[in-house]
DNA sequence: ATCCCAAACGGACCGCGGTCCAGTTTTCTT
DNA sequence: AAGAAAACTGGACCGCGGTCCGTTTGGGAT
């Protein structure tokens, strides 16, 4: 009913690089060759929206508001980045790719290097900073509930997630506890446990290791 | 901003008794003596929604719809049940309530009279299955994201997690740990993983076993 | 029986997300 | 250079969730 048709001729690769870096893979699809006006529009778009962001903070960015902020069609707007949400993700998108490439090459313990329980603790303190210093904006780009999992950042951070705790626990049903672990770090998750119950950032990291510990049957560190 | 000024002169405990059984007290607020023309009009719109439900589908259930079906001004769904989520998390809220006196007051192992661990291993599985029914209306209830974490049924099912937990685990941080083990019932992740990734009830089932066993740091049973 | 007012009503109204399509611009082909 | 297909554009349009406010009504007080 809702997938019959795309709206427009191509439904658009959302957020830019839709499946990009596809666990280890280095292939990335860049951009599918956008005519020179329409990335124009892009990225005026991106940077109205930002401004936006900015000025009224995430509840404020209309699509109406940033397509006129562009001096830029509404329906431009959507024709780019597909719905509101996509608009909200290509925003995170530069921030998303740095992380990924963190975990894939950068130095351990986040990348590839150290033991996986270890790389997991990195991995969970590291979601929880970036989480805290893009809530607003990661709390305005989360999906209704039907694409919340199928969303590709997503997708990807399970996937790492599953290959450390296949490493770690190859005993266990590692693509069901991988979706477990992944919920500690939601955004709204975080945002309600910091802003309305008043938990402190020290604490949500030590409840991190505390559940890697008890997930992959390890002893805490320290 | 959002919350500056009740719309209506109440915002109107949404569905029913909000606070209802509040861990023990068996307080009930019951309704607030509404008029009998409101109670009336009440009755009239839940019957509407659920028909409608039955023959559109959650997604079919448009306000208007429903005021029309229950030959009732637009205004008057607003005003009883706050918001569209409202009108939803009503419908649910009858098996909420037996799900709940069954947790405080029924058989063990979900009521009390067995280990905390094993009521929560009956609890999962309880879940599991009340998820798998009612699961697009779950699905369609679920609140945005600032206020997914505080809706009534949600917190109660957290309290009674965290109270097992802290009796089976007293030396961890059950209140964090709880809101983990509550994601793993979520009705979304649920939804995608049955309907989307193929997961059988029967892993679903295993993997929540596997992950209270890991958790509670005990063996898993049989 | 009558009065009175808080409570309830209902439908006009608004803003926003999302769609559509007639017209314009770019780029490819020859 | 010219023509045509493909890609893109913009703004009118729609439906829905949510709000507002002038009107009606139920039911306690007298």
């Amino acid at each position: 009913m809702s997938a019959a048709l795309p709206p427009f001729p191509k439904p658009q690769e959302t957020t830019g690089p839709p499946e990009l870096l596809q666990l280890g893979t280095g292939i990335e699809k860049d951009e599918p060759c956008l005519r020179a006006d329409a990335a124009r529009n892009r990225a005026r778009l991106l940077e109205a929206a930002a401004r936006l962001i900015a000025e009224h903070g995430a509840a404020g960015v209309t699509m109406e508001a940033v397509a006129a902020a562009a001096s830029v069609g509404k329906g431009t707007v959507f024709r780019r980045f597909g719905d509101r949400t996509g608009l909200l993700m290509a925003l995170l998108d530069h921030s998303e790719k740095k992380f990924q490439a963190a975990l894939l090459g950068g130095p351990p313990p986040l990348g590839p290097g150290a033991p996986p329980v270890e790389r997991l603790r990195a991995f969970g303190c590291a979601m929880l900073r970036r989480c805290v210093e893009e809530l607003d904006l990661q709390l305005a780009a989360e999906p209704s509930a039907e694409r919340r999992y199928t969303a590709a950042p997503r997708r990807f951070l399970r996937g790492h997630v599953a290959l450390l705790l296949r490493q770690a626990v190859p005993d266990a049903d590692s693509e069901l506890l991988s979706h477990t672990l992944l919920a500690y770090l939601d955004a709204a998750l975080i945002h309600h446990l910091t802003e309305q119950c008043g938990v402190s950032p020290a604490r949500l990291e030590a409840g991190w290791l505390d559940l890697v510990a008890r997930v992959t049957r390890t002893r805490p560190p320290a």
